[in-house]
DNA sequence: CTGAAAGCGCTTACAG
DNA sequence: CTGAAAGCGCTTACAG
């Protein structure tokens, strides 16, 4: 099977089949496919010959007739709803090599919080037949995902829950989580404390519930904007937070993407951060330790988010009547400067 | 088909198949074939009908028979690199969004710079039967991107060239955009301009090629640092170039994660970016004009690139005898004042 | 425009 | 341990 070199493809020469290889090794497909497989035992020095004569032809078992045969692709849908924040980006490569370890594929699809491509694409995932389904849905219109449930895909939430009961999901504790996260802010001697995200997506709704109990209990003000999940609508949220409350001493922000933009914006008006700010954020990037100065943060424990839903996803398609389950994962807090008590300034003495 | 809302899986209640559909429209399967896949005529009459049957009874079709008649699959392979780089997520999205709107699936890869990993997913790509390939390659062994060639498969390198002279490639003029921003630095009146990357990885040898180049044409020094592509690594570099270079007036960072850690061990020693030291960056991150002063860069146009590897895979998929392409697409410098002219202290006046 | 029939390349009871 | 045979659910020449 030599490379042309010249730069053309090589003429479609014919693909090598089992039989084909059947008939070279004398035996029959059967025992090919025992060989191949490693599914039945068979007899050593047969086994040695099969190898072989597979080896030497270059033999590819055809997937897609396993499949077909099968009723099912070795595949497994993954859905993330924006591959280009860093969270998910994360997610996406644990989730991969939880299932690369376990010899599935997955079949990607970044969806935007595009509701209709989300539903277009569980519909593929019904036509190619997954073994299951991993998904960060879309706030809304997860009806998709309980047709594919009545056609006995297992489907399991991640990051957000799906409404459809019979799902499994996977989340983090984000209400209690970010009310601790609050609560370090609150211990250092702020009385105004901010806080940014966004609406309509279930992570920051418990944020901010978590955020709003910690005010609330230390007997202070919510004060709240939100924008959307961008660098820019940081900005423009914590610039709204600063101009309507000049007193503001603490900022919580639900977003790794929107933490960026509000540091720029409190560099921009020459406020320093656990100097005059207290500063937490959701999320913990790989810079969070490497701004100035370092970013406490709430840290998810994503890579065992990942693996947590793809081992319930097994233990599903290895029991589909098993009860729907509800895992939530632990927060953990990474205690940096930017959360530090408050220096008083000299005439404060 | 309604949901038990009880928290269990349906039975597993047997899936409607095209005969099903047929049967219960009064047709033959091949006319039910031909009007859900559109491709022949069909009686207006009988085309309503079927289409009326199939969606009362949910019918789905196998897109696994349909694969293993076809020969092929509806998919196409990605592989990349780091896909927790933001470089790769945005290509990952946009080529995830071309393949979507040519209704194709995407099988996807994180090698994580792993030969073994990427010779074995190119070997699940062969037995999957994709239409074809994406390959971000490991610098080493790409013979198994031969193998998979031989068997007919297109594949499409982007980023970085593969060695099989039968696949296409996009990239970069990496070494010309690298020179035209050192000589922003050059123009600007900087002396001593290091330059910071990784070796062994193709883009970053036609970088620091292009750094040289320029360098060398103004009659200075190349000063070079290299390591991996992390934030650490970008600081630890830094760090090097500064204690042996103290001197150092210019900077050129060869990837975006190391340029935040250039940017750290430049702030941790107090050296004011633009001011004491000129900076251009390769890749333009979201949060490149956002910094303090905000970054030069040089941008790669990944949309661009990812739509020219995508069209270019279709039309090898449609025929296979074209010989082979090396597309080149340009980068875009982005000055803002990182780079720009040096003020001068009082006392150099 | 429509149907009967073959076949894509495997796997797996069934029988020995 | 091994083989003959059926069948997974489509699509597509072929014939009409």
């Amino acid at each position: 099977m030599p490379s042309s070199g010249i730069g053309f493809m090589n003429p479609p020469s014919r693909r090598v089949r089992i039989d084909d290889i059947a008939k070279l090794a004398g035996v029959s497909s059967a025992t090919v496919s025992r060989v191949i497989s490693g599914a039945r035992p068979v007899s050593e020095s047969t086994r040695e010959r099969v190898l072989a004569t597979a080896q030497h032809f270059g033999y590819q078992p055809s997937q897609l007739a396993r499949n077909l045969r099968r009723g099912r692709a070795a595949t497994v849908g993954v859905l993330v709803s924006d591959i280009e924040n860093a969270h998910f980006a994360t997610m996406v490569r644990a989730i991969e090599e939880a299932l690369y370890a376990r010899g599935t594929r997955v079949l990607f699809c970044n969806t935007g919080e595009d509701t209709a491509k989300q539903s277009s694409y569980l519909e593929v995932m019904a036509a190619e037949r997954v073994m299951g389904v991993v998904i960060s849905p879309t706030p809304e219109g997860d009806s998709a995902v309980s047709r594919l449930m009545d056609l006995g895909t297992p489907v399991v939430a991640i990051d957000r829950p799906v409404s459809d009961p019979r799902a499994d999901s996977v989340v983090t504790d984000n209400a209690v989580a970010m009310a601790k996260g609050t609560q370090l802010l609150v211990d250092s001697g702020r009385r105004h404390i901010g806080w940014i995200g966004r609406d309509s997506v279930w992570t920051n709704s418990e944020r901010l519930a978590g955020y709003r109990s910690a005010v609330e209990l230390a007997g202070l003000q919510p004060i709240t904007a939100v924008s959307d999940f961008t660098v820019q609508g940081g900005y423009l949220a914590a610039e709204m937070l600063l101009d309507d409350h000049p007193d503001l001493d603490g900022l919580v922000i639900s977003n790794n993407h929107m933490t960026i933009g509000a540091l720029q914006a409190l560099r921009a008006r020459g406020i320093l951060v656990s100097d005059r700010m207290g500063v937490v954020a959701f999320d913990d990037p790989p810079w969070a330790s490497l701004v100035d100065p370092p970013l406490t943060t709430v840290a998810q424990p994503i890579w065992g988010m990942a693996n947590a839903a793809v081992d319930r996803l097994f233990m599903r398609i290895a029991d589909i009547s098993l009860p729907p389950e509800q895992i939530c994962v632990e927060c953990q807090l990474q205690i940096r400067a930017s959360s530090q008590i408050r220096r008083k300034s000299p005439n404060e003495e």
